[in-house]
DNA sequence: TGACAGAATTGGAACGTTCCAAATATTTAA
DNA sequence: TTAAATATTTGGAACGTTCCAATTCTGTCA
């Protein structure tokens, strides 16, 4: 009920010490005695003493608030998701605290969400950025000294660090696979031509095809919003070209399961009657019908390591920009059409 | 480059006024000359001002911080994540930010979250709290004046506002539902004994098996970890009975799945040899096979409306402990055997 | 012109910490 | 017993804001 609140000057005062004293054992200083140790510990106990924060963070400089701030572009995606909880996990445990944040695709709440961060004084920053986001937005951050690291969606040009899946190796594995099991026409569906994911996947996509011997044919790849909606779209578009493909590497899970619709809705069964690969391995693909074969990224395992290198360079004071690149592998299950649609219950968990 | 950050101070020396001036256009004022305003905005923004909110908080109540934490225990379950996304929306267009942080089930976790949050000022916290909570945890906050909203589950003896779905009218409707398909015997699967949801979701089994004008049967009820896991554990026990269900209402989604894949083991089909229904109508109910007869609760709604209560206790300046229930809704699919296993395109976005 | 009201501005004094230089206790060595 | 060395403690002075009371400008009116 006392509206006042407990300072390090109550503290003291109860303790009979100085508040500089107190001070010095709040950051577990070795010059201060046990015994004044334990009695300015147990008075703060005793007293409710809440460390205030933001005071100490105007003495000390802005890297030492220990606050990190993640930006995420939409967050009901369990891929984001999945992202944040790595972030967490790693910051968590160093002592950090997280600022999350759901930009929903709109570069001006990012604008927005990123403005307040600063304004709170996070030490570094980790963000997927929102589509179309402009590689010089984040300029004013590191100049000021605050480490940024851009992960899942790089952002060419902008002289940050970031960490990506290994979007042309996985694709590559995806188109190499099909063509072993035969086809000859595969075609390249969904996503926005304008970003740089997409072109990664795409350039994966056309070595894979290369390297399998194939030939690479422009009317093959078909571009759609990179949704479940885009994905019935694109199939579409394929299906109606004289030549059509037998098989489809998709841009991600959600095009790939759109695709699926698509088939069904032309009687055509994926897995079997047209082979179907997907990218994420979002948590949905291993239980839907077919079970998507896909290939797995672990968002996690990105959260992890951004916030690693995040942290590396708060400590070290100075950002190098360095991209870290995190390996893909590619989960064989059901729409490819390589396993006949078993019951796989060595899948769950 | 230059490492000294711009100050209210530096503003004022270069558009020619006081601080105390600049502070007054900071907070909008209205007692400041258009023409002063307008300099010191442009002077601002050529410097590169960035307003320092630990350096404002010192000064002001800690209600001004505009920080809300949000704690949740599981934030790769989609349910939570879909939580956190509602509590963003409200909170962020009301110029708030969001501390979020993943506690993962762990209760010391979370103790240290709801401290370092409180180390740094945050205006109110939203928290699904972890499992075994003790109510009293969040005393010394509300004593502290920061208001705190419980949602998913609630915590009985806390005194502390609370945003629940309604576990009890959502059981009974899928009682309700089953009986009227014809089962006699219909059993209640999964969760632990201990949890206010568990007795809210048990009474309302009860309340619905006596509405149907069915007896309550003791042994029908086998609890379990809430988990996948615990679903085959549970349906396991269940089939073992002299006297078998022929239906199971299950605590959660995640239980109903694992039921699924119990009932295969044994050869039965889910849907056409054994009735399930599950609880939360998680993303993956819709596209899993058969298709989970659920009791959908709106987890976005949840965190908007915790949000709304939480700002309305911060600007009220004071805290009435508040309830507030929101309604749920029976989502008729296939493993519940009222629609034979059709292909429900309709179902998809 | 002088007095007065209202509008606009402005110096401090907080807020709760950290950090520095300096002071005081306690040991050790001679 | 005293000087030197070491271990502990301690007053301020910051940090970047807000807020209060006081001041300086504008007009306006008699």
């Amino acid at each position: 009920m006392t509206k006042a609140r407990v300072t390090v000057i109550d503290i003291a005062k109860a303790a009979g010490v100085s508040k500089s004293t107190v001070s010095l054992v709040l950051q577990g200083s070795s010059l201060v005695n046990e015994g004044t140790r334990a009695k300015v510990n147990a008075m703060m106990r005793e007293l409710g003493y809440v460390y205030n924060r933001g005071a100490a963070n105007l003495r000390q400089a802005s890297a030492k608030s220990r606050i990190i701030g993640v930006v995420v572009n939409d967050l009901t995606n369990s891929f984001f998701a999945e992202l944040a909880v790595g972030v967490d996990m790693v910051v968590q445990s160093a002592g950090f605290v997280q600022f999350l944040s759901n930009t929903s695709e709109s570069i001006d709440r990012q604008r927005e969400v990123v403005a307040s961060m600063r304004e709170h004084g996070i030490s570094g920053l980790i963000v997927s950025p929102a589509r179309a986001t402009d590689a010089a937005d984040f300029k004013p951050l590191v100049a000021a000294g605050i480490p940024v690291v851009v992960v899942v969606r790089n952002l060419p040009g902008a002289k940050v660090s970031s960490v990506v899946s290994d979007n042309r190796a996985g694709m590559m594995s995806a188109v190499k696979h099909l063509s072993e099991l035969g086809h000859k026409r595969i075609a390249f569906l969904g996503g926005f031509p304008d970003t740089a994911v997409f072109d990664d996947r795409l350039a994966g996509y056309r070595s894979g095809i290369e390297a399998a011997g194939l030939d690479y044919h422009q009317e093959l790849v078909i571009s759609s919003a990179p949704s479940r909606a885009g994905g019935v779209e694109a199939i579409g578009k394929a299906i109606a070209l004289a030549d059509r493909p037998t098989a489809a590497v998709c841009f991600n899970d959600a095009v790939a399961f759109g695709v699926c619709d698509g088939l069904r809705a032309r009687r055509l069964e994926p897995g079997s009657d047209f082979a179907v690969v997907g990218f994420d391995d979002v948590i949905e693909a291993q239980a839907a019908v077919p079970a998507l074969t896909t290939v797995s990224v672990d968002p996690q395992g990105i959260g992890r390591r951004g916030a690693q290198l995040l942290l590396k360079q708060i400590n070290a004071g100075k950002a190098e920009a360095e991209t870290v690149i995190t390996a893909v592998r590619l989960v064989v299950r059901e729409s490819c059409g390589a396993r006949k649609s078993i019951k796989s219950k060595q899948d769950s968990e």
